[in-house]
RNA sequence: GGGGAGAUACCAGAGUGGCCAAAUGGGACGGACUGUAAAUCCGUUGCGCGAGCUUCGGAGGUUCGAAUCCUCCUCUCCCCA
């Protein structure tokens, strides 16, 4: 391996230039220079799905593997059921097992989507600390770990300042060490000499390499990758739907791909160069031709179909802009009413449907009662008046402007569909059968 | 244990007997502009087509009339021990 080693990409070079690095532990660079290295970034059983926040750690261990080194996802059996306090301002509730068992494993099969696991000495592992933690006493634990760190050095993170107002439980005090543990554990057993995270990690990565040093002299390094920040100051990875998330089920992936393809100018810049594997030159060309002509958005457009293809597929992708053609693009209430029934409903697989009653529509129903009462697309009849009124609503792509005005079996797309719409981006699929 | 302050709509925060469905700011939603962007501007933001109805921590009371006054309860914050 060390021959072809020589022709990898520099890990640390490609995290730089993609703005991927914040914190890096002296000795860092030399050692991942030297060869194959283990490294291993760990995952918060929080939800049953990854959300985009997490993608950045999935696109390091991604470029990681690419880089020529041997990633390790660990998925947080252990400290799942602990919580990390870091950057958390209140106690956090615990998760029951049943729960956390099950976000486990739904984030097992997600990363299992990212990464190479067959491609011999490099190939991805995904591990759980709940392995080495099931059979650990408390006793044991305060003697074999705890008596390395002090609570001294404990107190001084940042995670648990922040805490000593509002308080905070012996429980989440003692997240660090329990993390500080899990990097101890795949040093000592499995060789894994790097930890990467977010950059508010730092704090308890390096509890894990302070760990190793006081209890078996030992070396190990860490990396940290900044918080993403979103030019207007919000925070990245929600939309007003809420989070975005990588579960279809949670996020379709013409939502998804929405997400992407909205992203601001500036932040696309950022997220190009974090999310998609392309090449500096090639980054470089896409923002020149963006410049040129950013109404255009190609860096949103290639960031949306690199993302949506990886985390999704390439017919997802299709199918995507296929919908966001139809539903943003010019001429669109002809072309709507074209669409095979097979080929609207792949179009708006993502978004959600409604059931209505035919016999209801024979009737004719009035155009407020559809909107609030028939359909709940709007939560009251006053409010459903007041933005019809205001121009915010549309019925298979045609402005409503009239109360009075009332929908039968005419306004039916291929004899069963109605597309209301609120505002800009907000489809409805009513079907009525 | 003693003393003080407070609880108002999604949030912050005015209002201290009628002019209050409740100022203002933020957020959210919609419209115009545009590039499905940013910035800006406009509108909406308890329910009802409307008369009107139900809201200001909870329960009672005073009054023609209460978010506003009184009583009790619950909770929060601050200071002293």
């Amino acid at each position: 391996m060390g021959a072809k080693f020589g022709n990898m990409k520099n890990f640390i070079e490609e995290l730089r230039w993609r703005g991927m690095l914040q914190d890096i532990m002296p000795g860092t660079e030399e050692l991942l220079s030297s060869g194959v290295v283990k490294g291993y970034i760990g995952f918060d059983p929080t939800a049953d799905s990854l959300g985009v926040g997490n993608l950045v750690q999935v696109m390091s261990l991604l470029h990681f593997q690419q880089c020529g080194h041997k990633p390790i996802a660990l998925v947080g059996g252990a400290t799942g059921m602990v919580g990390d306090p870091s950057g958390k301002s209140l106690e956090r509730n615990l998760l029951n097992e049943e729960t956390l068992q099950h976000n486990l494993a739904c984030q097992k099969a997600q990363l299992e989507k990212f990464l190479d696991f067959n491609c011999g000495e490099r190939s991805a592992e995904i591990v759980n600390n709940y392995d080495w933690f099931k059979n650990f006493s408390f006793l044991e634990f305060i003697r074999d770990v705890g008596k390395h760190i002090t609570i001294n050095y404990m107190l001084a993170k940042d995670s648990v300042q922040k805490r000593m107002d509002s308080g905070m439980s012996f429980t989440e005090f003692s997240y660090q060490l329990v993390q500080g543990y899990d990097f101890y554990y795949l040093w000592k057993h499995q060789g894994v000499r790097l930890q990467m995270g977010g950059s508010d990690q730092w704090g308890n990565i390096v509890t894990g390499t302070e760990l190793i040093r006081r209890k078996d002299a030992g070396e190990a390094f860490a990396l940290t990758t900044p918080l993403i920040k979103k030019a207007d100051g919000t925070k990245f990875g929600k939309t007003e739907g809420g989070n975005v998330w990588l579960d279809p089920k949670r996020t379709s992936p013409y939502q998804f791909y929405q997400f992407w393809l909205n992203a601001a100018d500036e932040d696309s810049k950022n997220y190009i160069r974090i999310f998609t594997l392309k090449t500096k030159e090639e980054v470089e060309a896409l923002e020149t031709e963006h410049l040129k002509a950013p109404h255009l958005r190609l860096l949103q457009k290639e960031l949306a179909k690199e993302v949506t293809i990886r985390v999704h597929s390439e017919k997802d992708y299709l199918s995507a802009v296929e919908a966001s053609e139809i539903l943003f693009g010019k001429g669109t209430a002809e072309a709507l009413m074209n669409l095979s029934e097979t080929d609207l409903l792949a179009v708006f697989e993502g978004v959600p449907q409604v059931e209505i009653s035919k016999n209801e529509l024979d009737a004719g129903i009035n155009i407020v009662d559809f909107f609030a009462d028939k359909t709940n697309i709007f939560s009251s009849r006053g409010e459903a008046r007041k933005m019809i009124l205001g121009g915010g609503v549309l019925v298979n792509k045609e402005k409503i402007d009239n109360v009075e005005r009332s929908l039968n079996a005419s306004d039916l797309i291929r004899e069963k569909y109605i597309l209301a719409q609120k505002g800009k981006k907000n489809y409805f699929l009513v079907i009525c059968e």
